[in-house]
DNA sequence: ATCCAGGATGTAT
DNA sequence: ATACATCATGGA
C-alpha cells in the first residue's frame, strides 16, 4: 500500500474536500462511513472519502483505488499506486482558488458563495465517467443520481481489491454497452436506461468519444457533446465544466435559472445559447464555471 | 395527492 | 427556431 500526504498549505485558496466531493459536480467518490450527502462529515471535517480511479487514467492501465482525507492542514491519503499526481489532477489542486475569486466580479451573491465553501475546488472527473453521471441526472436529485452510479458501478464495474476490501471501478464503456435497458431499468434509471445503453455504445464501438471534444472552441464543443443519446445543452455543460477543462462552462439547471431570474433577470434571453452566453459574461466569463458551482452549492445548502 | 428534481427527445407549428 | 407533451422514480 501506498502511502502519503499533500500540504495544503501553500495551496493558494486553500482546500475543502467535502465541499468538493460532496457539491454535486462529481459522483465517483464515496465516504467511508456511507453517508454522502446526509450529514456533515465528523468533527474537523476529516472523514475518509475513496475513489476509483479509471484503468484510462491510472498508471500501469489498471484502476487504481485512492483514499484520501483532510485533516491538519493536510491531505492523507493510501493507494494501490503513487496517488499525490492523481489527486492533483482529479481534485484541481492547481488552480489559484484566490486568483479566480479575484477574477470573479464583485457581486454579493458570487462573492458570499466563494467565501461561504472556501477551499471548494471543481473536478477533473474521467469524461466517459462525467459523460454517464450527468446523463443520470436529467431530472433528478443529486442524491438519487449518486445512488444510481453507486449501483451502476457494483452490478457492472470491475471489482479492484485493495486492503482486504473490495472495490468497484465505474464500468468501462465496453462493459455498459453490454447491458440491456431492462438491466439498466432494475437500477430505477427510469426513461434515462436507454440514453446510457445508447450513448454507452457509441463509445464502445468507436463511433464518438467524449474526450474527442477536448480543444475544441468552447461552444463547438458543446455542440460535439451533444452528439450523444441524452445530451442536450445542460447536461454538454457539466461535462466541459466537470471533465473537460472548460471553466467558462455555466450548466443552466433550475438552481441556476432561478437564480438568473432572481438577480440577473437582464440575463434571461429565451434561449439556451444566448442566455448562456450572458450570464457567463455576468460571471466573469473565464472561471464562469467555478462562480457557478460555487452559487448552485451555495443555493442547494439553503443559501 | 400534487409538485418537483443539476432535462432531453419527438412532434407539431 | 420555438412550443408542448412525454418520459420514470421517489421524496416532500
Amino acid at each position: 500500500m501506498d502511502t502519503g500526504a499533500i500540504d495544503i498549505g501553500d495551496l493558494r485558496g486553500g482546500f475543502d474536500l467535502q465541499a468538493t466531493v460532496e457539491s454535486g459536480q462529481t459522483y465517483g467518490w464515496r465516504r467511508a462511513d456511507g453517508r454522502m450527502y446526509e450529514a456533515v462529515a465528523a468533527k474537523g471535517g476529516s472523514a475518509w472519502y475513496h475513489t476509483v480511479v479509471p484503468a484510462s487514467l491510472a498508471p500501469a492501465d489498471e484502476p487504481a483505488v485512492v483514499r484520501a482525507r483532510q485533516v491538519d492542514g493536510r491531505i492523507e491519503w493510501e493507494a494501490t499506486t503513487d496517488a499525490e499526481p492523481l489527486l492533483v489532477y482529479l481534485l484541481r489542486l492547481d488552480d489559484d482558488l484566490d486568483a479566480i475569486q479575484r477574477a470573479t466580479p464583485d457581486d454579493p451573491l458570487l462573492q458570499s458563495a466563494f467565501d461561504a465553501y472556501r477551499g471548494m475546488r471543481l473536478v477533473r472527473d474521467p469524461p466517459f465517467v462525467s459523460l454517464i453521471s450527468f446523463i443520470c441526472s436529467a431530472q433528478m436529485r443529486v442524491g438519487r443520481i449518486y445512488g444510481m452510479q453507486v449501483a451502476l458501478a457494483r452490478e457492472f464495474g470491475e471489482k479492484v481489491a485493495f486492503d482486504g476490501e473490495s472495490y468497484h471501478a465505474f464500468p468501462t464503456a465496453e462493459q455498459l454497452a453490454a447491458a440491456t435497458e431492462a438491466e439498466l431499468r432494475e437500477l430505477s434509471l427510469g426513461y434515462r436506461a436507454p440514453y446510457v445503453a445508447e450513448s454507452a455504445t457509441l463509445v464502445a464501438e468507436g463511433v464518438a468519444d467524449p474526450a474527442a471534444a477536448r480543444g475544441l472552441p468552447y461552444e463547438d464543443a458543446r455542440e460535439h457533446l451533444k452528439r450523444f443519446v441524452g445530451v442536450g445543452d445542460k447536461v454538454a455543460d457539466c461535462v466541459l465544466l466537470f471533465s473537460l477543462g472548460y471553466l467558462e462552462a455555466v450548466p443552466l439547471d433550475t438552481w441556476i435559472r432561478s437564480a438568473i431570474a432572481e438577480h440577473y433577470p437582464d440575463c434571461e434571453r429565451g434561449s439556451y445559447t444566448e442566455t448562456s452566453r450572458a450570464i457567463r459574461a455576468a460571471f466573469g466569463g473565464e472561471y464562469a464555471g467555478y462562480a457557478q458551482t460555487y452559487v448552485f452549492h451555495h443555493l442547494r445548502n439553503g443559501e
